[in-house]
RNA sequence: GCGCCUGUAGCUCAGGUGGAUAGAGCAACUGCCUUCUAAGCAGUGGGUCGGGGGUUCGAGUCCCUUCAGGCGCACCA
């Protein structure tokens, strides 16, 4: 797989050592240990396509004005490869320019990679987890999900363009006391079919589809569980109810393009022993303590602020120690390198008490990263509206994946940093705008493939784009569009580098941006069939470049609009 | 009170490891369709990068401090 810019950035450094060497030799530098420099990607391509800034850090070193050390050391400079010229700028930057060869290369480079252009090898294959949404199955999945999954499974998207062998993981908290609370809820709304009076349980989940799930079951089984004990009876609305509601998520979630390789289920933690097992851990390392008939451990001596509960009072072990199991069943049951979780922001003060416990436990905190995501805040008519489960309503993934395109959905969710707040404005939402972004890159791939089906109606051999000579490429709109092409693998790393597959999504709309111009000063069907072929391949490497990033981020490429 | 996140144009946001004149989109205004999709392109206006110190050749970026907003600090998950 090419990865043009990471290759002409190494040569770039490699070309101005060698020539800081050459002129260290000849001794129009002095014979100093040289600095470390950086080579980056000038904003401005006035200031070239690199631009190394070995003079101004190399100041002190040399003992020189950085201006007379650039010029010392691009006295020196082999160019040739990629590079075509380098030019003295600025304070003592030294600016490379590339040349014909590099951008005829690229467009090769993209036509020859198809489908694989801009996956690179930085992952090495290491087993990676990616565990998003992961909603509670006691009900219906909230914009807050919307937003975890589009980020969550881009996320992995791109990890997995980058090399790394990733997993997909939903778990189902299907243990502990949100279950019990959905049994009785569900109790009270199957005896209220029958009689009078019943009382719901104070916190209880209000919800619609509580009420809908016990007339299902009351559909079924009539009145046979009014007469058995509340626990038999919690029990059976449980057993019938909760695969119901994960089959639901999954239903909801594959509505969303999101397809999951494994759904965890807490439970297993716990019949399989995997709970006390980290508690027994715990234990024998002296981490653990008993106070007030409950069974502690000491997050204080893993930097947390205070100690945490393992197992109450009544025996029953908290979610905390079901997450530590959890975690332990990640790394050393199933032996993955990195565990990522994305975790709505609210939940970031168990970020540290987790990390901490993995030390505990003796694994290694530091392997497993979470992704903090902002809550989406709900506004309506400029007024915040309030999500809570509990009352029932709230606007649902579901509604919303009624209501807006997935494409538009999916794109608007990942269009952030997962650490911005933001604003999810409903009554922009539910408008199909055109306005929105997302159609301007579709856009963007649609006039490609209408300028191709013109090309091949006018008797143009498309398919025989990689044959041009894209050397002919020269306008200034070709070669910025063509740079853009370039960029994708680096775009690639950083995105799984920083865990933000937003970037992705705006460098896709760089790129129709960069296409867009190229369409409006460039004629594709032209006269001069030498370019047209050329520009035809520009198009078609374009055309692919866009594909690879909304398959990313699950969004159709549509050939008309 | 303690902790985490955020603060950049009227609005929504970009600005890898400090770099050159701080950028897009939306909104406003002005142009561009007899030629490949105008869901497009070009241009104009718009800024104490929340405030104040500091570090250095250089700070939106790093450090300190302060203000504002969001979210946490359960034998809930």
């Amino acid at each position: 797989m090419h990865d043009p810019v990471a290759l002409a950035k190494n040569s770039a450094e490699e070309i101005i050592k060698a020539a800081c060497a050459a002129a260290q030799r000849k001794g129009t530098l002095p014979a100093a240990p040289p600095p470390d420099f950086t080579v980056e990607i000038p904003a401005d391509t006035a200031h070239g396509d690199f631009a190394a800034n070995i003079a101004l850090v190399g100041a002190r070193a040399f003992s020189m004005p950085p201006r007379r050390i650039a010029e010392a050391i691009t006295a020196e400079l082999s160019l040739g490869g990629v590079f075509g010229r380098a030019e003295i700028a600025g304070p003592g930057f030294i600016n490379l320019f590339l040349n014909e060869g590099y951008y005829a290369g690229v467009v090769a480079d993209v036509l020859a990679d198809g489908e694989a252009y801009g996956r690179t090898g930085t992952g090495a294959g290491k087993k990676y987890m990616v565990e998003f949404v992961s909603a509670n199955p006691t009900g219906p999945m909230h914009l807050g999900n919307a937003r975890g999954g589009a980020l969550g499974d881009c996320l992995a998207s791109v990890l997995d363009a980058a090399g790394y062998d990733v997993t997909r993981e939903f778990y189902v908290n299907d243990a502990g006391n949100q279950i019990e609370k959905f049994g009785s809820s569900l109790s009270a709304r199957y005896l209220a079919l029958y009689k009078d009076n019943v009382e719901f349980p104070e916190d209880g989940y209000h919800g619609e589809d509580i009420v809908a799930r016990a007339k299902e079951f009351a559909a079924l089984h009539g009145d046979a569980f009014v007469g058995v004990t509340e626990q038999e009876r919690k029990q059976a609305l449980v057993d019938y109810a909760l695969p119901k509601n994960v089959d639901g998520l999954r239903a909801d979630l594959e509505k969303y393009r999101i397809r999951y390789d494994v759904w965890f289920f807490e439970s297993t933690l716990h019949s399989d022993g995997t709970v006390d097992k980290v508690i027994g851990l715990l234990r024998d390392k002296g981490h653990a303590y008993e106070k007030d008939g409950a069974l502690w451990y000491r997050a204080t001596d893993f930097g947390a602020e205070k100690d945490e509960v393992l197992v109450r009072a009544n025996g029953i072990p908290t979610y905390f120690a079901a997450d530590i199991a959890y975690h332990y069943n990640k790394f050393v049951t199933r032996g993955f390198d990195r565990v990522i979780n994305v975790w709505g922001a609210d939940h970031h003060g168990h970020v540290a008490r987790l990390k901490g416990a993995m030390d505990a436990i003796g694994l290694d905190g530091d392997k497993l990263d979470i992704v903090l995501m902002q809550l989406v805040r709900l506004v309506r008519d400029g007024e915040p509206v309030r999500m809570s489960k509990r009352t029932g309503k709230a606007i649902t993934l579901t509604d919303l994946l009624e209501e807006i395109p997935i494409d538009a959905a999916r794109f608007f969710f990942n269009l952030r940093e997962p650490k911005s707040h933001f604003d999810f404005d409903l009554d922009l939402a539910v408008k199909e705008s055109s306005d929105n972004p997302v159609y301007y890159v579709q856009y963007a791939h649609a006039r490609i493939c209408s300028i191709l089906k013109n090309l091949r109606a006018e008797g143009v051999d498309t398919g025989k784009a990689a044959d041009a000579d894209f050397s002919l490429l020269r306008e200034a709109d070709e070669l910025a569009l063509i740079r853009h092409l370039a960029k994708l693998p680096s775009e690639i790393d950083a995105a799984a580098r920083e865990y933000d597959p937003a970037r992705i999504t705006r460098y896709t709309v760089d790129l129709a941006t960069a296409f867009h111009r190229f369409y409006t000063s460039c004629r594709v069907k032209c006269d001069d069939a030498a370019l047209c072929g050329a520009r035809a391949g520009l198009c078609i490497a374009t055309r692919q470049v866009l594909r690879n990033c909304l398959a990313l981020l699950k969004i159709t490429a549509p050939e008309t609009m």
